[in-house]
DNA sequence: ACCCCTTTTGCACGCGCGTGCAAATACCGA
DNA sequence: TCGGTATTTGCACGCGCGTGCAAAAGGGGT
């Protein structure tokens, strides 16, 4: 058995040939669904493949078929917990359904997002998913122009020949404005971040434009990163003066970063003085000392749907191109005034 | 140009060739570094390259080669801040080394780790890391016996030739335990989870040692996940009596748990009546609701350490195999007695 | 102009696999 | 026993690429 290994360091399809005494095409067929093989030779072969330890070469199987069933992600701040969310949902999921996730962590924002995705084209994947962040347009061009196709989360980009899978951001933020009006916020802010993405930008002017709608005008704080550190900034400097009772963030991180600069550095009660409405519902908004009342992103119906759509795109290419857009839905915790979780309103 | 198309969705070395007036050879030596081609045809080349968009389909060069750039990247849990951090840095610099990373998400925790490594050996990966789980010994085995190295981070396996990167985990209990000690606390409690990992349980039983070595015997809680919500229930359970003044949570998430519960629901003071230490050093250990002093694990070191086993076995795989052992340092934050980020000692 | 040495070029083969095609075998009814 | 059909098997080729080898081309010294 260890004399076999002679060929080298793997075993091909060749060697289990010898071994079993039949030809090659037969260990090929053995090893492909609905290829003609007659169980006794089937037998034999697998016998063979597994004394000597054969796998088939993917590789090499995926040249024949002009196409490898791997799928590359891509994405930015796979640290941040939201971002982390989603990558291991979506990994999850694709392994589940048998494909193999090539990761492509654009550490440096997008500047070098396009070297990267060239890269993954060298494997020849059957799909890019851009997770977040924002590609560069000649980049996505020359992915379609290779028979790639292209899925955008939370990211449209009209004129291209994409499929995009998005929350309803505006939704979402108009339901925010609308959640702090109710509980009679009239000075109101938006604290969101200087990446203006279409996402953080969505949800910005849905809630600026019901506050308009209603009346009431809306402070905005644009500025630095989408991190903890620049929520407590916002606080810090919004709430020096005493003009605002009820803050949307674009973000739980946001959302966190501001809470606990109101009621640490700047002896804010929430929600009775103040109420903070997040987005995304990551897992420390739920946690105690925070008890944030925020909109939950649909990961799990997000990843479904992009699933579906490499699916789809898999087995007929020419499917039209599409934009999904997913629903919001409110999280209910401590945060909002006369709007509480398992408590009847005062 | 839409006209030279016509051969397939890729373009291949042989179209180039032609649109050229090379042979294939001198394209493959283009794209070769090191190998023989005259300027001229060089640029020829590169031009007819970049008019039709050609790319080395690195499926075919990992197929002449026997072996591809790609590294596998093994663990569960990736939605976890630590195992989030790890997986960003890792696969980071992977890339900025020139490889690429595929991403195996063991979701359903090990019971699926060994399938889902089975598979990606399919892809000739030139090594396997396991960031955390651990993998059935019988895959290791096999991945062994096909020339793959395997890298495990934070879980030795005594017996295997396989190349092992861990934090101090013993060092850090030990610290924790001094640290509790000098602020004076004698009545000991360590938080674990039933996960019993080679690295939480080396945490716990260096803490319980050193505790023993001082005379002071220590509580311990072993029970459920290693998560936000573990830490809370081992806080609302020990701390129902009043026996406890200094806990070491083995993992920054049941930390910063157990805070939660210590101060929400049981009314302690921290530092004042109990101190608590972490491990890990998580983003959220430095939010200010929160100043969580804590052990940080030495990521950009361990990640460092992997890239440069990888490389030097690479190049010669008959290194020999060895345990690197890196230091966890003292974040000193807000939450131990007597101990006080930027303050002088009481 | 000639020879020798260096560099460049093309040919041909193999990497491991899937598959069309034709030969070979098995099966079945008369 | 035989003819006819259904199934299985092996051969040979191609997927896109790297590379050893020999032929061709270039360069320099006499």
């Amino acid at each position: 058995m260890s004399q076999e290994r002679l060929r080298g360091p793997f075993v091909t399809a060749a060697d289990i040939a010898e071994h079993a005494g039949v030809s090659r095409s037969a260990v090929s067929r053995t090893f492909t669904p609905g290829a003609s093989v007659s169980s006794a030779v089937r037998a034999r072969v697998l016998e063979a493949a597994g004394q000597l330890g054969y796998r088939v070469n993917r590789l090499a199987q995926s040249l024949t078929n002009a196409r490898s069933n791997i799928v590359g992600l891509v994405g930015t701040d796979f640290h941040q917990p939201f971002h982390a969310e989603c990558l291991a949902t979506l990994s999850a999921t694709l392994l589940a359904d048998g494909f193999q996730c090539m990761l492509l962590n654009a550490a440096n924002a997008e500047s070098d997002m396009g070297a990267i995705i060239e890269r993954v084209l060298d494997y020849r994947v059957c799909a890019i998913v851009v997770m977040n962040g924002t590609p560069p347009s000649h980049i996505v061009k020359e992915c379609l122009d290779n028979g790639v196709p292209v899925i955008l989360v939370n990211k449209p980009m009209p004129g291209f020949a994409v499929d995009t899978v998005v929350t309803d951001h505006a939704g979402g933020g108009r339901a925010a404005a609308d959640r702090l009006l109710a509980a009679g916020c009239r000075r109101l802010a938006v604290v969101s971040s200087g990446a203006r993405t279409a996402s953080l930008v969505g949800r910005l002017e849905a809630f600026r434009d019901r506050a308009a709608e209603a009346g009431v005008c809306v402070r905005v704080w644009e500025e630095g990163p989408t991190d903890y550190g620049a929520g407590r900034e916002a606080a810090l400097t919004m709430l020096a003066d005493d003009a605002i009772d009820g803050a949307f963030c674009v973000t739980d991180l946001l959302a966190l970063g501001f809470l606990d600069a109101a009621r640490l550095d700047r002896g804010r009660r929430v929600p009775d003085d103040l109420s903070v409405i997040g987005f995304d519902d990551i897992p420390q908004a739920a946690w105690n000392a925070y008890q944030l009342t925020t909109f939950r992103q649909p990961v799990r119906l997000l990843t479904n749907q992009v699933m579906q759509v490499i699916r789809q795109r898999a087995e007929n290419p020419a499917t039209p191109h599409a934009v999904f857009t997913l629903p919001a839905g409110l999280v209910v915790r401590m945060t909002v005034r006369g709007l509480a979780a398992q408590e009847g309103k005062p």
